[in-house]
Order: structure tokens, then C-alpha cells, then sequence
DNA sequence: GCATGATCATGC
DNA sequence: GCATGATCATGC
């Protein structure tokens, strides 16, 4: 049954939930082992509007337009704010969607005014007891709406291409379009090709609503790059506007330019920072937290190589044996991490700057190659058996190489040999029950093809 | 010159 | 003190 509300109506239900728990909203009728992922929302839509729960494909409250959404957040160790979550839209149709344009679509009708309600998730508290800590009638700001109508068309445009089963998160920038549904029955078929798709929903990233957390819940605000908004010009072409009148000049050269005196190995992200016009860290700005995208230097060589392979954060041996694929750390970064090459070429012992390269990880490459790496070294963790050798000191593993894989390899990565960490099983051939730190490493050979053309 | 182990440097 | 981006060092 379902009821006509006023604004006023809907501001007020709201802003009583406010320093409430799910327990108190809920009278404690669902106990507190028994809390599912949909619990939160359930509770929203049964207890607080008291509505039938809404599984149909219309809005929450359909005549007012506005969509519920309750969300979590949760307080970090330095103090600041990060969304938990992706926040999870409507199931996007490949067979229809994309007949329409933005403004007709289907996206646009669920989800022009969303009514969000935040909740403080914390480790350890049972469920019940988790607040709810403010809301927000939430419009695409204007200035992120330019990003978020482009980010729709990638997605689309993937559609009518025939690669829906290419579809990834990190496509995009603020819209991202996560699986929904775990198991591969939740495939859908697509309009322009026979190979079924995983179904997907758009969402707002992460990233995104850490972003939106952090400004609307403590009042804090990043640097913007984009000052001009215009939605006929997505986000990479902005950069490229602004970088491209310094392509071809030397690290010397923008140095003296920008008045940099460092010669630190930052110097390269000071340089970015300045093409950009950003105070600060190029990393730290409203649309870089907002998107997810992380900035990389790469530097070729005058013979056309790359040198370096690239690092990735350590991760934990006990975890990475405890993980599934599809939930692994690894597939979650790549999956939603999008990365902002910045490439310098050497010439003459100095460096060129030479472009940028947005890029993310194939779906295919991440399910292929990558897992492939992934599992490997999850069975030599597994199986006790990472010391391969040890020779003068120095320890050399079975851990995939990059003989073994044209995309990946682990390798250390830590402040030296001793810098470590524990081993769910004690290693057959040593007994070690601990190890230097590791991380997941691009091959050079694969990051070379991908900025050959940079 | 490449593959792989090891470590530096910076910033929070 | 630690995470992370970046790079060095060595042996084949």
C-alpha cells in the first residue's frame, strides 16, 4: 500500500531518525544476529514510512520523485570520514536503457532526488546499535552532474558496442556500474551480442560518497580543478586542455616555469600539480577523491622501455589466503581504481614531459591474467610453499614471475628484508612463520604497451 | 638488458 | 611508525 507524502511530511519522518538506532526504529523486532545486508533499508521503508517493501522497479516515494537510500559510513583512525559503501542504484537494463537519452532515462526518473539517510557503521557493535547520524535530499550537484551524464554515456555507449560483459566500475568516474548479485545465474542477456553479461547497477562510487560524507556530515571540502562546467566535455579532455600547451617541454624547463626548486622524487607531482593549477596534491582534489583515480609517474627510457614495474600496496599473507576472487582486495582495486598515467620520456638525460593516459583494468585482462596471478600465489601461501631458495642471504620465492605472466608479478615491497608479514601456515622448506612484505607489480612490458602511444 | 630481491624517500 | 610511490642493486 503505498501513501502520498509532502516534503514537509518526508522532512519530518527523517530528521526523527536522526539519533536513533535500528533497534529503537525497529522496536528490536528483527534481533540482532539476525540483521541481513537489506535490513537497513527494510527498516526504513516498513518501520519508518510504513510501506509495503518496495521491490518494483518505481520510486520510493513516487510522488514526490524521491528515492530512499540508507547508507553507512564510518570514522576512520586518523579521524576523518569514508563511506563504507558503494551506493547501489537501480539494475541497469541492457535491452533498454540504451534507447534513451540521459534525461529520459531510467536512471534519471529513479534517481534525480534521493532522500539519504546516513548511519555510523562501527567494527564490533551489534547492528542494532548502530545510529543514524544524518540526511541529506540529495540533487546531483552542478557541478558533478556534467561528469556523472558522461560517466552514463561510457557506460551506454559499452551497451551498444556489444561489450556489456566488459562493462567495469572503473570506466567511469562518479556513476560506476557494480555487479549485482553474486553467482553467474545473475547473468543478463544485452542487445548487440550473444555473450551473456553480469548484471550490473549503477551506483555512486565509493570514492563518491566519501567525498559527499566528508562534505556533508563534517563540513570539510577538497580543491577543484574544474572551473568551467560544460557537460559536452568530459573530465579527460579537461586535463588534456589544460596539460596539453606543456607537452614537449623538459622536467628543467617546468621546473624554472613553475619556480619548483625541489629536487625531490615528488617533483614529477609538483609539476602535475602546477599544469593543473592545484595548490595542493593532484591526488587530494574533489574529482580525483571523488573518481577513485590515483596518479602515477612512468618514465621511458630513450631506447622506448620502461625500466620500472609498478607497486602496489602490500597485502596481507593471512587475508589474501581467506579471500575469494570476486571479494579479493585485488579485484576490488582494480575493478574501481582508475589511474592517471603521467608520462615523461628521456631525452638527452633529461626528461620530456610527453602526456597523459587515463586508464583502468580490462574486465578480461583483471578476470584472466590477473586472477591467474592472484590464485597462484594464493595456493603457494596456502600450500606452505613460498621459499623457493635461499642464497647469500637473500630469499627468492615461488610467488608468480614475470616469466609466468604477461600482465602481473609479486615481488617485496617493504622498508627492507625485515619488514614483515605473518604467514597463515609456517613455510616446508624454512619454518618461517613470517615474510618481507609483498605486493602485486604491473609488469613493465604491460604498462609499456599501454602509454606506447603517449 | 632483464628479472627479481631489496630498499629509499616522502608525507601523514 | 607506517603506507605508499619510486627506484636501486645484483646476478645471470
Amino acid at each position: 500500500m503505498k501513501k502520498n507524502y509532502t516534503f514537509s511530511e518526508v522532512r519530518n519522518i527523517v530528521e526523527n531518525m536522526i539519533g536513533k538506532t535500528f533497534g529503537e526504529l525497529n522496536n528490536y523486532k528483527i534481533s540482532s544476529e539476525n540483521y541481513n545486508k537489506g535490513s537497513f533499508g527494510f527498516i526504513m521503508e516498513e518501520d519508518v514510512f510504513k510501506y509495503g517493501k518496495n521491490t518494483k522497479s518505481e520510486l520510493d516515494i513516487a510522488n514526490l520523485n524521491i528515492e530512499l537510500k540508507m547508507t553507512p559510513y564510518k570514522i576512520n583512525k586518523n579521524g576523518t570520514l569514508s563511506a563504507k559503501e558503494r551506493l547501489v542504484l537501480n539494475i541497469i537494463n541492457y535491452m533498454t536503457e540504451y534507447k534513451n537519452d540521459f534525461y529520459d532515462s531510467h536512471f534519471w526518473f529513479k534517481n534525480k532526488l534521493i532522500q539519504i539517510v546516513w548511519y555510523r557503521y562501527e567494527d564490533n557493535k551489534p547492528k542494532s546499535d548502530f545510529l543514524i547520524t544524518d540526511e541529506l535530499l540529495f540533487k546531483f550537484p552542478k557541478e558533478d552532474l556534467p561528469i556523472i551524464i558522461n560517466d552514463w554515456y561510457t557506460i551506454i555507449n559499452k551497451i551498444k558496442l556489444g561489450l556489456a560483459h566488459e562493462i567495469s566500475e572503473a570506466d567511469t568516474m562518479y556513476l560506476g556500474a557494480c555487479t549485482k548479485g553474486e553467482n553467474s545465474k545473475s547473468e543478463r542477456e544485452q542487445p548487440f551480442s550473444d555473450i551473456r553479461a553480469k548484471q550490473r547497477a549503477f551506483s555512486l562510487k565509493s570514492s563518491y560518497m566519501t567525498q559527499l560524507v566528508r562534505n556533508h556530515v563534517s563540513n570539510s571540502s577538497a580543491e577543484r580543478i574544474i572551473t568551467d562546467i560544460d557537460e559536452n566535455i568530459s573530465f579527460e579532455q579537461i586535463i588534456e586542455n589544460k596539460i596539453k600547451k606543456y607537452r614537449g617541454k623538459s622536467v628543467i624547463e617546468l621546473k624554472k616555469l613553475f619556480g619548483i626548486n625541489s629536487n625531490s622524487k615528488n617533483v614529477n607531482e609538483l609539476i602535475v600539480a602546477r599544469m593543473l593549477n592545484i595548490k595542493g596534491k593532484v591526488a587530494q582534489t574533489d574529482e580525483f577523491i571523488k573518481a577513485n583515480i590515483i596518479p602515477k609517474t612512468i618514465r621511458i627510457n630513450s631506447n622506448g622501455s620502461i625500466k620500472e614495474s609498478m607497486s602496489f600496496p602490500s597485502f596481507d599473507f593471512i587475508k589474501i589466503s581467506k579471500e575469494k576472487w570476486y571479494n579479493s582486495e585485488l579485484y576490488e582495486m582494480f575493478s574501481t581504481t582508475k589511474y592517471m598515467f603521467v608520462v615523461f620520456r628521456e631525452v638527452n638525460n633529461d626528461y620530456i614531459f610527453s602526456g597523459i593516459k587515463f586508464w583502468n583494468m580490462p574486465n578480461s585482462t583483471l578476470n584472466n591474467e590477473v586472477k591467474d596471478a592472484w590464485s597462484k600465489t594464493v595456493e603457494v601461501i596456502k600450500n606452505g610453499n613460498v621459499v623457493k631458495d635461499i642464497i647469500g642471504g637473500k630469499k627468492f620465492s615461488n610467488f608468480p614471475g614475470m616469466a609466468d605472466n604477461s600482465v602481473c608479478h609479486v615481488r617485496p615491497h617493504a622498508r627492507n628484508a625485515n619488514d614483515v608479514n605473518t604467514l597463515p601456515i609456517p613455510d616446508n622448506k624454512t619454518g618461517m612463520t613470517e615474510y618481507t612484505k609483498h605486493c602485486f607489480w604491473l609488469n613493465s612490458s604491460f604498462i609499456s604497451e599501454i602509454v606506447k602511444d603517449i
